[in-house]
DNA sequence: GGACGTCCATACCCTCAGGGTATCGCGCGA
DNA sequence: TCGCGCGATACCCTGAGGGTATGGACGTCC
């Protein structure tokens, strides 16, 4: 019953695509040996993961069970391969991946207090949008900064920095650009945009890019709610307004659950010495699980 | 670069061996091809993750994060199938880890109290003394009755139930059995056992199960450092003392970490509603990281 | 309603990854 | 110096896993 890497992989794009074609595609095979060996996997785990109608694909519930399960599975022995591979590095490097524009403007302080650290290693910084959360999971990044509740935290750690409130961005002229201040209920049925690391299930217009975004705004395309920090790089043609009931959105520092790297900490330490939301005080059984090393 | 499962299967096997022999023996292969895999492996990687003397192995730095890791990995493969396999099953059971004796009289409470909770499914008994730990981490059970600090709690969330002091059980007639009690500085020097269960770099004599360990302990092989609720079951020939300064035990309810199962969520609650220990509040940033579901 | 398109399954072939056996080479210990 | 223990090398051979061609079921559209 032991099940291969492999197969697992298969499994989650076909899960991913809802459909054998694109998910061959994308894995750069034919669909043929693909089917067959999804069938093999579910004889092998004696599970129907798949409900083949002759118009498409949909997943049991073991399916679903074994699409979130395995792709934490499938990143795990990414990570354990990259940070084997980085374990050989001869001058141990940390990299932290962020969104441009995303550290609220704590990044400075932060690499400075950390440089100061005694036993500091160099910072390398990978900007991404969408996958800050995934690189830190598959071993690509050893820390990132992310936004709570827009990120999903499934798999690390993390402690809270800074918290904004946030806006509603409106193209000027739009029906609620005239009051002072919105609901969420009012943007109900708004078209909203979606972000690449957004939870699964969330819906929306895919967008890639704050910068994107506006533009698509300014367009009457849809709205956006974003941390108040946005205002300062507002283009013209948009107004933004408080939003009264929007949950805050709170900058964090997230790295690997069981990271035992002396690095991580520090810079962790570091990064919370300087941030503007008071940090817990360990007292508690969870204290332990709080920082690394 | 993608490495597969199997390959990290057998490296895992050869780096706790640290012999190719018995390693190919353990993986039911000869031993020549298990060479070329990890040949292969390491050029894949492009790393190296043994080094080979010509009587024996040894691990490099990397061999040993992909030792760590890797096993984290594969227990995240197996528990991805174990956990698509039961979600199938139509009459959803939990399965409780625990050591024949090892609850501290608090097992038929919580087992009462979750029975009481409106959805609570049938709770099967899993006994295991090394394996318990393992058994959450790979999808054999859901949740595990341990001991902090004797077990290695990574990849697992937690809560305290019950904390004890320990004592030490010495054979009637040993030289310290005449003091009224004894510190962990004078048992130094004496034999002690080790758990399957023991975190990596713990020495002692291997035993398998309290009972064992209590003979061993009365024909005067070792001493033990156990909870004091061991007292009721002492054989003859034996005697406990206080240790004054030993780090006390503490009975802990564990789970995997990011289960989003419901019933692992009541279950925990009602194990912590029947807990000795005061229960931490929620307040700070790491709450959200202690209760599934 | 029949022709067509879409999508997954089946049939069949072919290559090489990965396993087996035999043997070598090296270094330690008696 | 001669085993002998252990990993590496050489060589073979099978089947897992990939490819192409095609079938069959089921919507859809004129």
């Amino acid at each position: 019953m032991d099940v291969q890497s492999r197969e697992l992989r298969y499994f989650v794009a076909v899960a991913e695509e809802l459909h054998f074609g694109r998910a061959a595609h994308r894995l750069g095979m034919a669909q043929p040996p693909l089917s067959r060996a999804i069938r093999q996997l579910e004889q092998r785990m004696d599970v129907a993961l798949l409900e083949r109608t002759s118009r498409g694909v949909r997943l049991t519930a073991a399916g679903e069970v074994l699409l979130a399960e395995g792709r934490l599975a499938l990143d795990a022995m990414a990570a354990a391969v990259r940070r084997a591979r980085r374990a050989a590095a001869t001058s141990p490097r940390l990299v932290l991946a962020l969104k441009p524009g995303g550290d609220a403007g704590l990044l400075m302080s932060i690499l400075d207090r950390y440089a100061a650290v005694p036993g500091a290693v160099p910072v390398d910084l990978a900007f991404s949008v969408g996958e800050r959360a995934a690189m830190v999971r598959d071993g690509r990044a050893d820390l990132a900064l992310l936004h709570r509740p827009q990120n999903d935290l499934t798999g690390l750690d993390s402690d809270d920095l800074h918290v904004e409130n946030q806006v509603v961005v409106l193209p000027e002229g739009h029906p609620l650009a005239g009051g002072t201040s919105v609901s969420m209920a009012d943007l109900r049925d708004q078209p909203q945009p979606r972000w690449p690391e957004a939870r699964p299930g969330v819906t929306g217009h895919p967008v890639t890019g704050t910068d994107q975004l506006l533009q698509l705004v300014r367009l009457g395309r849809m709205v956006a709610v974003l941390p108040e920090s946005v205002r300062d790089r507002l283009p013209p043609g948009t107004v933004s307004l408080p939003v009264t009931d929007a949950e805050p959105s709170t900058l964090v520092i997230a790295w690997p659950r069981d990271s035992t790297s002396r690095q991580v900490a520090d810079f962790v330490r570091a990064a919370t010495s300087v941030a503007t939301v008071p940090q817990f005080s360990p007292v508690g059984p969870t204290a332990r699980q709080t920082l690394p090393g």
